[in-house]
DNA sequence: AAGTCGATCAACCGCTTCGGT
DNA sequence: TACCGAAGCGGTTGATCGACT
């Protein structure tokens, strides 16, 4: 499922990316950052385009993110995004932890997509709309009232419970979290099923609250191959512009 | 067993946005 | 304020896989 690799006229590699150069744009990210995508090939030893690394880490290697199959949330939290939102792909992956962008359109256009192409060609064509259409767009309705007036209740809540301790960022979180939460007990799927949906701390339990922030840790002994390990301890192999200034970073990590 | 076709998803491409000078 | 380069974004492509004939 992967295109071949192939070497254009500037000598840059196209196509799949192979172990070894995922290792080595991992190790060198890891150890140093993506201080600048279009040098950082160079500097990694990998004979690829920026941009093509810079869409290789976000989109397979970064740590984090999921892989696999969508859980009964994740479908409806899309569905319920790109009603809101459009094709801001960037948008809804930043609201599914460890979701890209790249993953979430795939999706979209094999499973939601599909779907809404036989509803439009389930329905009657001088209606324009389908019945079934319209029952997902009311609920869709239903849904953004009940979450913005739930927003603005528990905004007054924080704000008649704290002026002072107000974060807006934690609340932020705290009301995408409580929002959802409360919202998915209410919601229909869209084959109008009424069933339990897990909230959005529920399902992921796994993420702390510093989860982003923290400092990422790797585990050398499992993570990487011993040839890659000195990539990764900079005995040989990486060079960056930005050793000195990275290697508080690199003690933090390691 | 072989061929066909649709589904999937990694990767590419080109346009837009952003930030620095 | 205009220009330029880098990064980000979204649409599209193409290789592979599995189901079906």
């Amino acid at each position: 499922m992967v295109r071949a690799a192939r070497v254009d006229e500037k000598g840059l590699r196209k196509g799949a990316w192979t172990e070894e150069e995922d290792d080595k744009l991992r190790a060198y990210i890891l150890r140093y950052g993506h201080w600048n995508w279009r040098l950082l090939p160079r500097f990694a030893g990998l004979d690829r385009c920026g941009k093509s690394c810079r869409l290789r880490w976000m989109n397979y290697l970064k740590p984090g993110l999921k892989r696999g199959s969508y859980t009964k949330h994740e479908q409806d939290l899309i569905a319920k995004l790109h009603d809101e939102l459009g094709n801001k792909w960037s948008a809804i992956a930043a609201r599914l932890p460890g979701r890209t962008d790249n993953e979430i359109k795939n999706y979209w256009h094999t499973h939601f997509k599909k779907r809404s192409e036989r509803v439009i060609s389930k329905s009657d064509p001088d209606a324009g709309i389908s019945r079934e259409e319209q029952s997902s767009s009311e609920i869709t309705h239903s849904l953004n009232a009940f979450t913005s007036d739930k927003a603005q209740e528990i905004r007054r809540k924080h704000e008649n419970a704290s002026a002072d301790n107000w974060d807006s960022d934690s609340c932020a979180e705290q009301n995408c979290s409580e929002i959802l939460s409360e919202s998915s007990s209410v919601a229909l799927d869209r084959e109008g099923n009424d069933e339990y949906f897990p909230s959005f701390s529920d399902s992921y339990s796994g993420f702390h609250e510093g989860f982003w922030e923290e400092p990422f840790m790797v585990d050398l002994e499992t993570t990487y191959s011993q040839e890659y390990k000195f990539l990764i301890l900079g005995e040989e192999g990486l060079s960056s512009p930005y050793i000195s200034c990275f290697d508080d970073f690199a003690v933090t990590l390691f």
